[in-house]
DNA sequence: GGCAATACTAGAACACGTTCCTGTTACCGG
DNA sequence: CCGGTAACAGGAACGTGTTCTAGTATTGCC
């Protein structure tokens, strides 16, 4: 229950490690029962944020026995980390269709992130079940964490070097954008500020921190 | 159970208000109530982290029923960012004890956070179990979080204009900062990176946004 | 001192994440 | 086709945060 190792992906579970392998050997049906649980984890994460996802819940609205989502998903944690990976990668993808445009680093990191951000509010309630998910992550899911990090760091620095020029510290920079990018939507998640606050202040760290 | 409003502090908790009175309205047993308890809590959280403190177990070590228990503290949440106010309280009064040396801006922010991350570091399960509150905090206790940063902040901005001069945007400066700070330890308690790490990043931080 | 209101105790009860058990079904090598 | 193994269904059971109830003690006020 604490934050103690685990094995190295045992064969036991077919899911836990989204990166690749394993999803592979995955039978149609088996395939078919995650994306049902998927889809329902969004239905009610949509409809009613972290609270909303019950796992007795989302078995049921999958078809599914409440062991089977637990051997595709070992915890609600993991579940709702599944589908934040999903929901960035996406986010990724749309985003990166085209250049950033803007003539300084800070305009074209500013327009990125503003869109991901919005993107992100339009669905309050997911997002808040999707942030407090990853909040809440332990060891086990480091990985996917990581590679969710990565994913927008890579966006963001990406759009710093609008076409070339790599400047340096590029990387750190965008570690710490997205520090305050995620603590600003904890900040929001608790109240402590409201929605329109959080791209304010997201975009006020954008102009300190992003020289040209 | 979600984020949902509160009523103002009504007359009905004793506690749940660390800021100031009500809490004068007690009585001698009641502070003693309120003082075993919170001892408890540290013990425990010092001992086994968030997990290990159970409110049942707290009630019991406490010599209080467990409704009592929630009577001075709503939920576990609460219990466990009273015990970081006070704890910050503790370190900030010895922080601020004298002025941060150092020439540059930088390095005296350098010193009051290192010092404050090496405090909280040596207590790791406690510091576990206090960050995971904070982290889970919602609006009831929006208040009491937000004045833990206010401490926190206040500790950086006089950090930053070692004697006069305070520069522009301070401010923002050291809400960047303790975003990073808290994203550290978050990424710290989800097995990301690990507690040497920690303070690196925040240094790295520091040296990239901290201009003189 | 007496009385009403409030605080406290002890413990049952509830909710939801998680685990476990029992029986059934689907797949796979011979 | 057959037997065995892994996956699944259905559901009971457990742990811990939280709530609720009934009875007892304390406190504040006249």
């Amino acid at each position: 229950m604490t934050s103690t190792a685990q094995p190295p992906v045992g064969t036991a579970h077919p899911a836990a490690d989204i990166s690749s392998a394993a999803l592979e050997s995955e039978t149609s049906a088996q395939r078919a029962r995650r994306a049902r649980i998927l889809t329902a984890t969004l239905a009610l994460a949509s409809r009613g944020g972290y609270d909303a996802v019950q796992m007795r819940e989302v078995a049921e609205r999958s078809e599914v026995a409440l062991g089977t989502l637990y051997r595709y998903f070992p915890s609600k944690i993991h579940l709702l980390v599944s589908a934040m990976a999903s929901e960035v990668e996406g986010l990724a993808t749309r985003v990166q269709k085209r250049q950033a445009p803007g003539g300084t680093r800070a305009e074209r990191v500013s327009f990125v992130l503003e869109r991901s951000t919005r993107s992100l509010q339009r669905e309050p309630l997911l997002t808040e079940a999707m942030v407090r998910a990853m909040m809440a992550a332990d060891a086990s899911v480091a990985a996917q964490v990581t590679g969710i990090r990565q994913g927008m760091s890579d966006l963001i620095v990406q759009a710093m070097r609008g076409g070339g020029d790599p400047v340096e510290h590029d990387v750190e920079i965008a570690a710490i954008l997205q520090d305050v990018w995620f603590a600003r939507q904890i900040a929001w998640l608790g109240g402590r500020i409201d929605a329109t606050d959080v791209w304010r202040d997201i975009h006020q760290a954008i102009v300190l921190i992003v020289l040209d």
